[in-house]
DNA sequence: AAGACCTTTACGGCATTCCGTACAGAACTA
DNA sequence: TAGTTCTGTACGGAATGCCGTAAAGGTCTT
């Protein structure tokens, strides 16, 4: 089993639970740290002592205080990490089930597993590392295994989630095209945003723009 | 100090952690549900029982699944509870941490204590029930006390929060009013409608309709 | 190089929002 | 009761959103 192993949680309650599940498992270094920059310090320092991180297992989102950290995200831990130890296993663990955010996970930080935090998540996490641990293929369930396949949901790139927000930031179609042309966004003529935003109105099937940001702030788009 | 506690809370490794602080607090019996129906069962098994319970500490927030819940959320549960066993003690242990919410918990349900899940609630959780167990006034965070204080937050009520609701399901001004009028909400004219919403713009600073509900939904109003 | 195709942009007409003014009725005041 | 204030509603004009058409420029194929 894995020797060595971080964890990267906020909240107390549930870092508890994982380390009981990790000391069941009988791995014998566990770590926690609460904020992704006393993580990632964490691993480098590992990293310099020769004695590295098999495992992490991070959360997504981290509550905001009176620290003002570097990294404020799991995605964003990832990334640095993997620049570091580009070998290091990851399982993300968070609340987050809307699946074309945890496909973009997959896709983009080449995370090994996706365990969501609910009512028998205690037991997905265990098998999830014993997976990973004989090098055998992430368990993902059906449904989600589904969307991971459908490529349409890859459609919305980067560009269309700044025009988002953008829009959410109460900006005209007016504004964002100079706002576009300024940062050297393209396309950023008004046509073309208004455009861009009819495409996603069809596509989340919206009445307005109102509508539109409603929608994609429920699915944590924006 | 308490004898006999309910736990309503969805997610394993949450419940576990609070259990097991329940259990340093030497109390005896403790018992968890992970569904807000199962949670109310138990509550009135144990009046019909003549072994009520004390407390009640109860998750806001429920991941819906395959079950059909008649109660999804913890609101309803203390709601429900409540009329049944009004004397019970019931704390809030959740996530959220949107001051006017919070405030609308203590006014509208009673609620004994609200503890907010985060980097140190575990003690927080503890000190909370021990003062409750002796009657002493519940401790709230300076900062969450100045909001509960001020009255300007409660201007909001719910026929602003319809009207945000039907216009971030992609209605016009026109079509909510026609809703309004069938649903005998007044003001339902079109002014008067469009005037509400300019208030409403004014109070959140808000750009126009789509900031509006970008702001409002980001508050979890909506 | 010519044609088909795609993307970006411009323009125009209609709908909706945005915002100011005005007026009628209810509630409040003296 | 008469005047004042508040609230709900109506109307109108400017700005913005909404949507279709079309032109300009790039890419690809043949």
């Amino acid at each position: 089993m894995f020797n060595k192993v971080l964890v990267a949680e906020d909240l107390d309650t549930i870092s508890i639970a994982v380390v009981q599940a990790l000391e069941k498992l009988s791995i014998t270094h566990i770590h926690c740290t609460k904020y992704c920059d006393d993580a990632f310090l964490k691993i480098k320092k590992a990293i310099h002592d020769n004695e590295p991180y098999d495992l992490l297992i991070s959360d997504l989102s981290f509550k905001s205080d009176h620290r003002e950290d570097k990294l404020t995200s799991g995605e964003e831990l990832i990334e640095a990490v993997k620049k570091t130890q580009p070998d290091i296993k990851t399982i993300i663990f968070s609340i987050e089930d809307k699946s074309f955010r945890i496909k973009s996970l997959f896709n983009n930080l080449g995370i090994n597993a996706y365990v969501c935090k609910g009512r028998d998540s205690i037991e997905e996490l265990q098998t999830a590392i014993q997976r990973i641990y004989n090098n055998e293929e992430v368990k993902i369930s059906n449904e989600l295994a589904l969307t991971l396949r459908d490529k349409s949901l890859f459609e919305i790139e980067s560009y269309d989630i700044s025009l988002l927000k953008s829009l959410s930031k109460g900006l005209t179609v007016e504004e964002i095209s100079i706002e576009f042309k300024d940062s050297g966004i393209i396309p950023n003529g008004n046509s073309s945003l208004e455009k861009r935003i009819n495409k996603l109105k069809v596509y989340f099937k919206a009445n307005n723009n109102v509508h539109l940001i409603a929608i994609t702030k429920d699915l944590g788009l924006v």
